[in-house]
DNA sequence: AGAAAAACTACTCGATCGGGTGATGTTTTG
DNA sequence: CAAAACATCACCCGATCGAGTAGTTTTTCT
């Protein structure tokens, strides 16, 4: 033991296994210690009022309520909390919101442990840190026009197999506005038509299932 | 410590914090030790050849190969192997295809530890298990026609965003057969068109991105 | 070998889509 | 406040799609 004081960690996982692993790894380091973990990000929140771990680290997906809701919620109150978001890969779309909401980092589960302490070391003397793999995805899209929240919905209808019509009589605008926004989305979204717009839109993590 | 064999056990995941998470719950448990792990499909081949572990926990997406191919190509050589497919929650497709496979148990890695050692205990003594959760979602589907062969390129070629033209060119057919696929994917997924057949395709894990 | 499933091709026709152009009111934001 | 972004609606038109019908060849399975 050394007399430095340890990184104190939290994690907010809901994947037991995950957390296992996490806190296996976590402990196997000289300089930190896992102080708590959470299953869900109400109790994230609250443990983290609890405790004020050095270093937070949250998935994006948890039960309750979204992994990048946590992160504001407890950013709001502790504006210099230090939260790394930990996932499986998403859509870029999630990663671009999770560091503007004010995550001090992003890692993949499939990282190597020695790449996700070294990480968590770094975002706790007070670097960002984004893993190369996941910034060039990001680097890929960062011209790219976001969808507005219309474009979004109109989407997921297209998505779930409606017409223009359709869509027009569920949103309750006239047909002409429904293929306007269709234009934009795929002009944003470089795809050649409705089908192509719903697989990019997939795999970006726009729309979800 | 028992006079018992313990369960020797063989984890095959590509991810590192898994495999530890794994670790720590399997030699948690009195009756069982993790014999090796194995971060590729062609490593569990082979360690399981060295080893001849009771049970196998093989992930569903290796880097090398699928899991399901890796659990095919133990099985030919060892017949009475016994797999589990241990991953998160991917289409009912492939929990289907690793069932026929001969897949003993399927589990999901969001499960509760302690359901996942049970799980284990169970296939060891030679019983099948398989969620309920996972079971609902498989009934769900149990009578739907699976597409062909020929009927996933097709789709796969739709969500590219390919017109029916260029899909034809590109499979060397002519544009009536493709629209004769695209009909039969159409009728068989329950889509009321080539977009929501994307969607439903991508979502219960018949196309992958 | 024989039956069944899969793959393939052709034709018609109405429905739907997507591009182009132009315009108006509202909301957001610098 | 002014500019920009967003959301709305309309009309034209060619391209594409999807339904229906009908038939042949190849592959797979029993």
């Amino acid at each position: 033991m050394t007399d430095q004081a340890q990184i104190r960690v939290l994690s907010v996982d809901d994947h037991p296994l995950l957390r296992e692993g996490i806190a296996a790894i976590i402990n196997d380091q000289p300089d930190m210690v896992l102080t708590a973990d959470a299953s869900s990000g109400s109790e994230g929140i609250q443990k983290f009022r609890e405790l004020r771990p050095d270093i937070t680290l949250m998935d994006l997906r948890l039960p309750d309520m979204s992994g990048i809701d946590s992160l504001i919620a407890i950013r709001t109150e502790f504006s210099e909390a230090r939260i790394i978001m930990l996932t499986t890969f998403e859509g870029d779309v999630e990663i671009q919101r999770a560091l503007e909401a004010g995550a001090r980092g992003y890692m993949l589960k499939s990282m190597p442990p020695r790449e996700l302490v070294e990480v968590i070391r770094q975002v706790h003397a007070g670097k960002k840190r984004v893993p190369p793999e996941v910034a060039a995805h990001l680097a890929e899209h960062m011209s790219d026009e976001e969808l507005t929240g219309r474009e979004i919905d109109v989407l997921g209808h297209i998505a779930g197999g409606n017409r223009n019509r359709d869509i027009a009589e569920k949103l309750f605008i006239s047909e002409e506005t429904v293929k306007v926004h269709i234009k934009h989305i795929m002009d944003k979204l470089g795809a050649s038509d409705r089908t192509q717009a719903v697989a990019i839109g997939v795999r970006r993590g726009i729309i979800q299932f």
